[in-house]
RNA sequence: UGCCUCAUGGUGUAAUGGUAACACAGCAGAUUCUGAAUCUGUUAUUCAAGGUUCAAAUCCUUGUGAGGCAACCA
């Protein structure tokens, strides 16, 4: 019996069954060039992340005869922006993925594509129409019916010719003029229709500033970009399907392509209980209704980042959800149990009291401060220890306490007994009420007996274990509670056509705790580090408000609750 | 009233004409100084109807349902 056997090789989904078939056949000289185009108009999110996992994966997968290139499809200078360039490159490293030297940029082949372009002309294969927007929107028919061709399309070579350098030159006004291919009025396939290649836009580049004021469509750019770097297997989502025989009319077409490379789609993800469309993060973010682009509720990298969850969390996930053309919804659930999974083994534990209720141990001297040696992480002792200091007033948990408790509670309760976790235990003896009858204090006894380590013959155990921290060495320090975006699975569908999915906005979706206790360990929290408060959830400390001394905490997700109260 | 694509447990995926499986979620138990983690067990699946075949999730036909397509956006 070998280890193959034993271990079978992971599946290939279709794009990679389709790749080994193409380097089985001996294509493209056994290189695999992929790349990762987003358009500089906002920030990656988890959708994204699937891209990028899946292009530059193959890259590694195939190295090193592969190599994936970032490229930012930068054809529309309307939108574009450089904050959005600079966070783009940045989440694509934090995910932990390297581009090398193949950074490229759509804006650095607009003379080559231009060429081409007037390549196309003298072929007779595209013309300059004079049509309005709206007139050419009338004239392309519908999805039943065939349109009809623009009597610009009977123009001359030297006519298109000499319009289209004039378009270049700048003599005229946007929307006057635009290049169109000239391909079939009648297609089923509307794209097909004279699609246009090159509209006039006297709008200043982010990085070709006024160089040029025709710009290229991204159904003519995109193909061309990716034939000029050689690119073999362009890969996008199902939306861009439809636009694959515009692609490969460009590429069959164009002569002195250095690369003949085709495209393939496959499904965008989904996920439940938020939105993903950039279009409706830029709107969330405009209208203040989060707290910036990295705002821990928003879906995007930055946000993801923000809120603690790894990018060794993100790229599990990404392995996960598979590669598919079904339309799918993805269960948030999986994405915590990739969160979950990471963070319990990178987390180092500490206590946190989240809502504290005030214990006193009557019996426990009035002076005395105790340290309790506790381990930072369960399962690998090289996380080492931690002292965490005791005396005789503490805060635990309020939900660690009910006076009444239901069936199964097996934490504290009037009469009842519970372990202070690496400490002892302790009995509840009395509950103090305010004149409202709210609890203000637990006065209760601690068993000497009991002190971590010891066995004491003949005892039960108390089934409940519960946190801690210290009343007279407890920091403050502000937590913030983070919880789904929206109150729905599909704020995006039941919304429906012109509903507004920001009325299923979640409006507990942040809380912040001003003042939690946390242990004084936590006092030296680094910006930027993984905690698990145990019994409690992960937290991370936020990178940007947190101050020396002084951390911040972002809850990343919670810990699993198998307890279900009866 | 057109064209393109898709359809496997609650969710995401695998099975490439030959025993429908894995992960998540759920449930039950073991274990535990975290009601976590871990371990064990378990519930639940081929959109429908025909056809081809010794044999169909897989191939064919017809339905049904879902998504996409008529920007000078990407």
């Amino acid at each position: 019996m070998s280890e193959a056997a034993a271990t079978p090789p992971a599946p290939l989904d279709f794009i990679r069954e389709m790749i080994a078939a193409d380097l089985a056949a001996g294509h493209n000289g056994g290189q695999v060039v992929t790349r990762f185009p987003p358009e500089p108009n906002g920030y990656l999110h988890i959708g994204h992340a699937k891209s990028i996992c899946l292009n530059f994966g193959l890259a590694q997968e195939h190295a090193p005869n592969a190599r994936c290139h970032l490229r930012f499809d930068d054809t529309n200078p309307t939108k574009e922006e450089v904050e959005y360039v600079d966070s783009i490159m940045a989440d694509v490293k934090w995910l932990g993925f390297d581009w090398g030297e193949h950074l490229f940029y759509a804006s650095d082949y607009f003379e080559k594509l231009y060429q081409f372009a007037e390549q196309l002309i003298t072929k007779g294969l595209a013309y300059v129409d004079d049509q309005t927007q709206e007139e050419m929107r009338a004239n392309r028919g519908t999805v039943t019916s065939p349109g009809t061709r623009s009597a610009c399309a009977d123009r001359s070579v030297e006519e298109n010719l000499d319009l289209f350098r004039r378009m270049r030159a700048g003599e005229f006004k946007e929307g006057e003029k635009v290049l169109r291919a000239k391909i079939d009025m009648a297609s089923k396939n509307m794209h097909l229709r004279d699609p246009a290649l090159y509209r006039i836009l006297h709008a200043h580049h982010h990085r070709t500033g006024d160089a040029w004021c025709i710009y290229p469509m991204y159904d003519y750019a995109h193909p061309l970009s990716d034939a000029l770097e050689s690119i073999t297997h362009s890969l996008c989502t199902l939306e861009f399907e439809i636009h694959r025989p515009l692609y490969e009319w460009l590429i069959n077409n164009i002569d002195g392509l250095p690369g003949q490379p085709y495209q393939r789609e496959f499904a965008r993800l989904n996920l439940t209980y938020t939105v993903m469309s950039k279009r409706k993060l830029l709107r969330l973010v405009k209208e203040d209704l989060v707290n910036g682009w990295d705002d821990p509720r928003m879906p995007t990298i930055s946000g993801l980042r923000r809120r603690g969850i790894t990018a060794a969390a993100i790229r599990s996930f990404c392995k996960t959800i598979g590669l598919t053309k079904f339309n799918s919804l993805t269960e948030i659930a999986l994405l915590e149990h990739a969160i979950r999974e990471d963070l319990n083994k990178i987390s180092h534990r500490a206590y946190g009291v989240l809502r504290p209720i005030k214990v006193v141990l009557t019996n426990y001297p009035e002076d005395l401060v105790e340290h309790f040696e506790a381990a930072n992480h369960p399962e690998d002792p090289a996380a080492g220890t931690r002292q965490v200091p005791l005396c005789r007033e503490l805060y635990i948990e309020s939900d660690d306490f009910m006076e009444l408790p239901s069936d199964g509670f097996h934490r504290l309760k009037p009469g009842g007994e519970v372990r202070l976790k690496f400490a002892f235990c302790i009995i509840c003896q009395d509950v103090i009420k305010d004149d409202a009858g709210n609890i203000i204090e637990l006065r209760c006894t601690y068993d000497d007996t009991t002190r971590h380590g010891k066995k004491p013959e003949g005892r039960t155990k108390p089934k409940g274990i519960i946190h801690w921290v210290s009343a007279r060495h407890a920091i403050d320090a502000p937590v913030r509670l983070y919880d789904r975006l929206f109150t729905v699975e599909t704020p995006d569908a039941d919304a429906g056509e012109d509903g507004d999915f920001t009325q299923f906005l979640n409006a507990a979706s942040l809380e912040v705790i001003p003042n939690a206790k946390l242990e004084p360990s936590l006092k030296a929290a680094a910006p930027g580090t993984h905690w698990q408060f145990e019994r409690v959830a992960y937290f991370y400390a936020d990178p940007i408000d947190s101050k020396p001394g002084a951390p911040v905490f972002n809850r990343t997700v919670t810990l699993k609750d198998g307890w279900v109260k009866k």
